[in-house]
DNA sequence: AGTGCGGCCTGTCCGC
DNA sequence: TGCGGACAGGCCGCAC
């Protein structure tokens, strides 16, 4: 499941392949995905040149020619580079061919995923314009956290993964984070200190720097854009590891559910 | 405005 | 071995 590390490492893997290419073809094999995809994609895409790939949150910006095209990986997507003649594999959804006899190729199971195409700026879309600050820049700090977090009655880490504060928390990487600033994620948001925020800021910007670095983490579902899988998975501490002990004091990992969503943590070290 | 939750999907795993 | 059901989860969109 990309969580930001992935998306990044995604990005970064597709730009040596597609960065300056023309689009030949575009294959559209599976429509519906999160939201159809617009039928008009091929007539919007061939011809277009491919200018800058980049980021906001875990949406993927593609620049090609006066338009972009807006990613999104959702729960199950990976991006691959093969060559134009290599078979589909099963759920291959998108293919868009280019000159230089490379395809890149959009595989999603689950089909959580999304491909929009705006010809309008895309940071301005409906999608996007409302997203928070950027983990790994500066407007990412302990005034902001704090100041953002007052009067929140929501736990922290259903306010951390809440991508109108921050983007790029998710469930795995919020689980970590509370691990290594010992929060216990049931705690309110409104509560936290001005140390916690400070806390918790750097605990995000280490972890999700360290995973981009290491090139992501791998799950089951995922495969970097070479089909390498990253290496982050082995250094887990808590998520994934409900019933082990705790790598710090031993006692048993225990498991919730905030939001309906899988929660792991240390009832001795994480009583913040 | 903030909060909670249903829904979208398929692969995997578990119990019978 | 086959089958049904629970579970996994990002994030929108809706109801309160």
């Amino acid at each position: 499941m990309p969580e930001l590390p992935e998306v990044e490492t995604s990005r970064l893997g597709i730009i040596p392949h597609i960065q300056g290419q023309n689009v030949e073809k575009v294959v559209l094999r599976h429509t519906q995905l999160r939201w159809p995809i617009n039928q008009e994609l091929g007539v919007k895409l061939e011809h277009q040149t491919i200018s800058t790939i980049s980021r906001r949150g875990k949406y993927i910006i593609i620049k090609a020619g006066h338009g972009n095209l807006i990613l999104h990986l959702g729960m199950s997507g990976s991006l691959r580079i093969v060559p134009v003649e290599m078979p589909y594999k099963k759920h291959d959804h998108v293919a868009i061919n280019f000159s230089n006899g490379l395809s890149l190729r959009l595989n999603d199971p689950r089909r959580f995923g999304a491909i929009i195409w705006t010809e309008t700026d895309p940071l301005q879309h409906a999608l996007l314009k409302a997203l928070g600050v950027e983990p790994l820049t500066e407007a990412f700090n302990d005034n902001y956290l704090f100041e953002a977090s007052r009067q929140r009655k929501t736990s922290v880490k259903q306010f951390l993964m809440d991508s109108h504060i921050v983007v790029g928390v998710g469930n795995i990487y919020a689980n970590e984070v509370l691990f290594a600033a010992k929060i216990n994620p049931h705690r309110a948001a409104g509560k936290l200190t001005l140390a916690d925020c400070k806390i918790l800021v750097t605990n995000i910007k280490k972890i999700l720097s360290l995973a981009i670095k290491q090139g992501g983490t791998t799950l089951r579902d995922f495969l970097s854009s070479e089909g390498k899988p990253g290496y982050f998975s082995q250094q887990l501490q808590a998520y994934g590891r409900s019933g082990l002990p705790c790598p710090h004091c031993k006692h048993i990992l225990k498991t919730t559910r905030l939001g309906q969503r899988a929660t792991v943590y240390c009832p001795v070290c994480q009583k913040k």
